[in-house]
DNA sequence: CGCAATTTTGAATAATTATTCACTACGTGC
DNA sequence: GCACGTAGTGAATAATTATTCAAAATTGCG
C-alpha cells in the first residue's frame, strides 16, 4: 500500500466531512463525489488510519470518576484521569495504551493551549507517543518541546517512539531533541555525554520547562526497557534483586518510591527527580502490568498529574486498600 | 422520550468509549456490558444526540483552502476558514450551518484556550449558536462572555438562539447577558434602555472585550431578522429601498459596506462598529443567501477573521471576480 | 515497447448497524 | 384495584458499511 497522493487525501477529507459532520451515508457521498461506494469507504478508512479524524468523548464512566477521586486524594494529585477499559480480552496491552492515549491527548492539548506554558519537557515511551498522536493539532508556534532524557537505544539506532518530533509537529512549536541514549552503558560514558556542550545546553534548557510529561516503566519482561533491549536480562535481574519495580525518567525505584542503589540509575542521561520536583509533572501509565511501577512512581512525590487506564486503576486501588466501585 | 438518568448516561459513555476509541462492534459491546445489541445502539445514538461525542476532522478539502487564501488576501483577513459543503440537495441551509458551526467551533476553542484572552463579546444567530454547540468543552473559569447586542425580540420574549449562556457553560467562564431587544421599537425606547445603569454597565464591560464573535445577517425573507420577526415586512422593504443588504451587529449596511441612513440602525441596542474596530472580530456566515450580506459586512473593514461555508465562498468568489477552484 | 508484478477498481457478498414492531413493565388517573 | 397511556425492551428485519475477489489499470523493468 503506497502513500496516497494529495488528491486522494483531499478527497478523503471531503468524504470524511460529508460522513461525520454532514451525516451522509457512504452511498450518498459516492453519488455526490461521483465515485463508487467502495471507494468512499476506502477513503474514509484511510482518513481514519492517517489520523485525520479525531473522536473526543466528553466525560467518562462513573467508575472511572470514582477512581480519579480516590487517587487524587490518596496521592495529592492535581488532576487524575482514569481512561475507560477498552479491553476486548485478557490483558489487552494495546487497548490500555489506546485509551490512556486518547484521554491524555486531550488533556495535553488543553494544557498546551492554555496560557502561561512556554516550554514542555517530555520523556519517552509508547504511551506518551500514543497520547501525542491522539492530541488534536493546536497552534502554539512559540512553544518549546524538549527531551528530558535520552531516547536512543544502546545501539544508537533511531527510536521509533520518539515523542518530541511528533509533538513539535502537532503544536507548531519547536522541538529540541537530546541525541543520547536513555541509559549510557557506563557511568564514564554518561560523563562523556554530559561534557558535550550541546548536551549541557539542551539539559539546561530542559530544566527551564514549565511542565513535564513522562511515562512510567516497569522492570518486567514485557516492559519497555526489556522490549527495546535498553537493559540486559542480567541488568534486569540485578535491579529486581535490589527491589526495583519501576523506572521513572531512567531512575529505578522500589515499591516505596525510593531510588534503589543501582549503578544503572547513575547511567541515565537526563533530568533527575530534583530537577523536576515542584513543577507540574504529568505521568502516563497503562496496563495492569504497571501496577507496582506506577505505585512506586507516585510515591516518589514528583508526580502532580496522572493518567492511567481503568484496569490499572482497579489494580492500584486494591493494592492501596481503597474501595473499588462495583463493576458495571 | 424522557430525560435519561445518570446511569443511562454513564452506560452510554462507556459504550461510546468502547465503540469509538476501542473500535469494538456493537455486538461485542453488548456482550461485554451484558445488554442487548439494540440497546447498545440506542445508547450510542443517545450519546451522539446529547453531544457527548465530538468529531474533529483535521484539514479541509483543497478547494476550501484555495478559497481561504483568496479571501484572506482580498479582504486582509487574519484567518479565513471555508467549511466544506455538506449539502445533500439544493440550498440546504441546515447543512451550511452545521459545517460552519463545526469549523468555527474548533477555531473558537483554540482562540479561547489560548493565552491572553480574558473576555469575549458575542452577538447572536443560529450559526453562532451552532458554533458554540460544536465547540469542545474547555476550561477557562476566568473567562468573561458578554453580549454585545440585545437578543430579545421586540416583545421581550426569550431568544432561543442565545449564545452567551451556552458558551459560558462550555468554557466554564462567566456569562453576562444583555437583557434588551436586538432592536428597540423606537429610538426613544433605545435611549430608555441605555439609561438603565445595569445596561450601561454591561455595555461598558462589553467594550473591554479582547475578541468579538458575530454573525452576519441578511435582509431577505429567509434571514434571521424576518424569521424571528425582529423587523416587520414594511421595515424590511424600507431597508431594501435604502440599499441595505446586510445586518452586522444590528447595523444595516449596503453592498459597499456603508451604513444606510435608516432609523432602524439607530434602534440597535448594543455596540457599534467603532467600538469593536481594531479588536479581533470573528464573523460567521453560512449559506449562499448571505452572499451580498457577507460581502457588505467584509467591506465595513471591521471583520478580521471569517468562517463561511464552501457554497457561500463560491458565490462570493464569483461576485468579486476571483477565480474559483475547479469542482471535485 | 512489451511483459510481469503490483496496485487500484467496482461488483458481489458478508458483517455490522439502524429501525421497526410487537410486547412488557411501569406509572397514573379514575 | 383496574384500565389506560407511556416509555422501554429485544427479536426480526431493513439499511448501511466493510470485505472479498476477479478484472482492469498502472507501474517497474528488461
Amino acid at each position: 500500500m503506497g502513500e496516497p497522493d494529495d488528491w486522494t487525501t483531499y478527497l478523503a477529507i471531503r468524504a470524511a466531512w460529508l460522513s461525520f459532520v454532514g451525516g451522509c451515508t457512504q452511498g450518498e457521498i459516492a453519488s455526490r463525489l461521483d465515485i463508487s461506494p467502495a471507494k468512499v469507504h476506502r477513503l474514509i478508512a484511510y482518513a481514519q488510519r492517517a489520523g485525520h479524524i479525531r473522536f473526543h468523548i466528553e466525560g467518562r464512566p462513573l467508575e472511572c470518576l470514582e477512581y480519579e477521586e480516590t487517587f487524587a486524594r490518596a496521592f495529592g494529585l492535581n488532576h487524575c484521569i482514569v481512561a475507560p477499559d477498552l479491553g476486548t480480552g485478557v490483558q489487552d496491552e494495546g487497548a490500555a495504551i489506546r485509551s490512556v492515549g486518547a484521554a491524555a491527548g486531550n488533556l495535553l492539548a488543553q494544557v498546551l493551549a492554555s496560557s502561561g506554558i512556554r516550554q514542555i519537557g517530555v520523556g519517552m515511551g509508547r504511551t506518551l507517543k500514543a497520547a501525542v498522536a491522539a492530541m488534536p493539532r493546536i497552534s502554539r508556534e512559540d512553544l518549546s518541546i524538549v527531551s528530558i532524557s535520552g531516547s536512543l537505544t544502546s545501539r544508537l539506532s533511531a527510536n521509533p517512539y520518539d515523542v518530541v518530533q511528533l509533538l513539535a509537529e502537532r503544536s507548531g512549536g519547536e522541538g529540541y531533541y537530546l541525541p543520547v541514549p536513555y541509559l549510557a552503558t557506563t557511568v564514564a560514558e554518561k560523563e562523556m555525554f554530559l561534557q558535550q556542550p550541546s548536551v549541557q545546553e539542551l539539559l539546561a534548557r530542559a530544566r527551564r520547562s514549565d511542565t513535564f510529561v513522562v511515562g512510567i516503566g516497569s522492570i518486567s519482561d514485557d516492559g519497555h526497557l526489556r522490549r527495546m533491549n535498553l537493559i540486559s536480562r542480567d541488568e534486569q535481574r540485578a535491579l529486581q534483586k535490589l527491589g526495583a519495580v519501576g523506572d521513572l525518567m531512567g531512575r529505578f525505584i522500589d515499591i516505596d518510591g525510593a531510588a534503589v542503589p543501582a549503578v544503572l540509575s547513575e547511567q541515565a542521561v537526563g533530568l533527575g527527580f530534583e530537577e523536576v520536583r515542584g513543577a507540574r509533572v504529568l505521568a502516563l501509565s497503562g496496563g495492569v502490568s504497571k501496577t507496582a511501577a506506577t505505585l512506586s512512581a507516585l510515591r516518589t512525590g514528583v508526580i502532580t498529574d496522572l493518567v492511567i487506564d481503568e484496569a490499572l486503576a482497579k489494580s492500584l486501588a486494591s493494592e492501596i486498600g481503597a474501595k473499588t466501585p462495583q463493576p458495571a
